[in-house]
Parts: C-alpha cells; structure tokens; sequence
DNA sequence: TTTTGTTTTTGATAAAGGTCAAAAAAAATG
DNA sequence: CATTTTTTTTGACCTTTATCAAAAACAAAA
C-alpha cells in the first residue's frame, strides 16, 4: 500500500487526510499469470493500480486477439470505457505475469471526489497524462512503417520486448506477428 | 457566449456562482477561414470554444500535412501537448470555415479550478468522454480496411464529409487521398 | 528424458494501398 | 465571363505487409 500512496506523492502531493482516505478506499489483489481481470461483456467498477507484475488489455476481432496496451508496474489500469460508462466491457484484461493490484470501486472513487477535491484534481492531471500517452501512441501508429514503430518501441519500452510473448507486441504495433519476427531478426 | 454556458450546462450542470465566473475568463475570438490559430514551434496557451465554424489540427511529416482532428460547433480544442505540458507545440490549427471561438488561458482555467470544485470536475469528465472517443478512433484506426474507414465515417460523422477538402479527410483517416477517392466513387 | 503443447520462424503467394504523373473538374479571382 | 489556381479523379506500376502453411525452436509436463 505505502507503493501506491509514494507513487501518487511522487506525481502529485496530496495531504495526509487525502492519503489516508485513499488508503482506506483500495483493496490488495494478488493474481496468478493468465488469470482474467475483466471479461468482456461483464461491467468492469474498478480502477486497479499495478504494485508489481504486467497485464494486458485485448479484444477480439474475428477470433483474433488484438492486445491494445499494457500495464506494468506504477500504472493504473481500468476498463476504460466500461468504467466510465457503466456499460459492458468490450475487452478483456488478463494477467501476462503474477501480479499485486490494488483496486478502488467507481463508486469510492466518486465519494472521495466529493470528500477530497485534491484527489479529483490528482485524476484530473492524471487523465491529462494518459490523454497525451495515448495520442503520441495514435499519431505514430498512423504514419510508421513496421520497422519504425519495431524501432520505438526497442527505443522506448524496451521492458515490453522482455516481459510479453511476440503475438501480443504484434497486435499491440498493429502488424502481424510474421512481419513482426522477420523485422526482428534483421536487428 | 449564452452558446458556450448553454453548452456547459447540458454536458454537466454547474451552479449561477461558477457559470458567471466562467463567464468572465472567456473571451470571444472570431476568425476567417484559412486563418492559423496555433502554429508549431509556439506555444499554445488557451483553449478553445468553438461556438460556430470548423477547424483542423494538423501536423507535418516529410513536409506532408497531416490531419488529426476537426473541430465544429461545441468542441473544445487546443494543441494538447502544448496547453498541457506548457511546451512548444508540434502541431498547427487552422480554420477550415469563417467560426466564432471562446477562448480561456490556462492560468484562468486553473484559477477557475481552484475558486470552483464544480469546474475542475467538469474539466475531469470532459477528460473522460475525450478518452474514449480517442480510444475508440484508435481502435479503429489500427484495424479496418480503408474502406471501413471510410464506411464508418460515412455513418457516424457525415458533416466531416460534407464540409471539409478531401486531402485533410484522407490523411485524418490515415490513407492516401487517391485511395480515398477511389473509394468514394464506388458509392 | 520423452512427449506434448505453445511460440516463433521461414517461405511462397496475394492483396491492399502507396506513389507518381497527368487529366479533369471545381473553385476562386481579376 | 475568362483565366488562374486548387482540388479531385484516373491510370500504371510498385512496395509493404498480410495470409496461409509448414518447419523449427522452445517450454511445460508426464
């Protein structure tokens, strides 16, 4: 727990009543590799920080699997869409190694907004972040070859080329996993 | 400016105290088509309301411009990256139509945010709803034909098709402008 | 260790879409 | 209007990457 409250201190102080609400609000959750977080078609109510492991969120087109992030260590994670909306998940998340999450409800995340206008301001600048993350992540997806975007990645987050199994990097660059290992054999 | 309160209060109701204060921190701007409203290198400081009109962000590769967003009546936008992280920006916007825009500097939205708990809130879900349909293009970026591309456009966002020159909508799909031609001579 | 299952690599082929160049159409301007 | 200028379309060709199938490598389990 001490993880979680550092990481957030470290990225946005907040007071000790906040931390300590906060500390009332998570729920430790130790998962097993290849166990499932969220099902699709199942409402994801929890925003879950990664303490330690690696997971990784997919979804399914024409049978395929098509992982779309990763979460390591420090990151939070969610069913975004289902989260925020309240409506059923359209992707599965799943463990890629043994994992410590904690994880918050939507509905205590929404009582200490109300309680604590640090912690919304903390989610607030936090969306902010991601928002950023994920748009660098579209533009390039958009415009590289596979070779570069292979390159970024190597460049990067390496981590990711050391921890996941290629088929899962394949979907997450948007290439197949062929391409994706003749690519790799030129380096 | 009864346009962008209106606006607000649909979106997410906000009390008489911090809709006047909003009231005072925007300003009205209104620009000529082919107008720059953000150009890359400089900084981009406020954000934007846009009450009537259409503009594009758009960034240049190998001296090729792409687009990565329109804006129109009732969108928020800016150059992110810059607003956010107070850096030069990357990108450029530009007026596709003669519009009338509200604009906020940072420093007043911050003020805002801590006079008014309600409109860091609003802020915060805003986020939420940009995510996820940034998500969601995201999605299907990556992994639909061209054709799809085009056919989803069709559907869910025809006025791009109608108001906007062809070259911007291919890049914003991410394809070449022939092969978007091609396609839509075939409907 | 063998066996069995999973992941990665390799090869051959095909499809989608890019690029370049020129014509046609449409829009803007004097 | 007539004339530039800009935007869109069309054609020929080429590159990248996907797909399918099979082999090889690796890992896990009996």
């Amino acid at each position: 727990m001490q993880h979680l409250l550092t990481h957030i201190s470290n990225f946005h102080p907040i007071s000790e009543a906040a931390q300590e609400a906060l500390e009332n609000c998570f729920e430790k959750l130790v998962l097993k590799k290849n166990e499932t977080l969220v099902t699709e078609g199942r409402m994801c109510r929890h925003l879950y920080f990664v303490e330690s492991g690696a997971l990784r969120g997919f979804y399914k087109v024409d049978g395929k699997e098509i992982t779309h992030w990763f979460g390591f260590e420090n990151d939070f994670v969610t069913s975004f869409h289902s989260f925020i909306t309240q409506q059923p998940a359209v992707e599965n998340i799943q463990l890629l190694e043994g994992s410590i999450l904690w994880a918050i409800s939507k509905e205590k995340l929404t009582g200490l907004f109300n309680q604590h206008h640090e912690i919304e301001r903390l989610v607030r600048i936090a969306y902010e972040k991601y928002y950023i993350r994920l748009e660098e992540r579209y533009v390039n997806a958009q415009f590289k070859t596979a070779r570069e975007l292979y390159e970024n990645l190597l460049l990067q987050t390496p981590h990711i080329l050391e921890r996941v199994p290629l088929g899962c990097i394949a979907s997450y660059l948007g290439i197949s996993q062929e391409t994706l290992s003749r690519i790799r054999s030129q380096f």
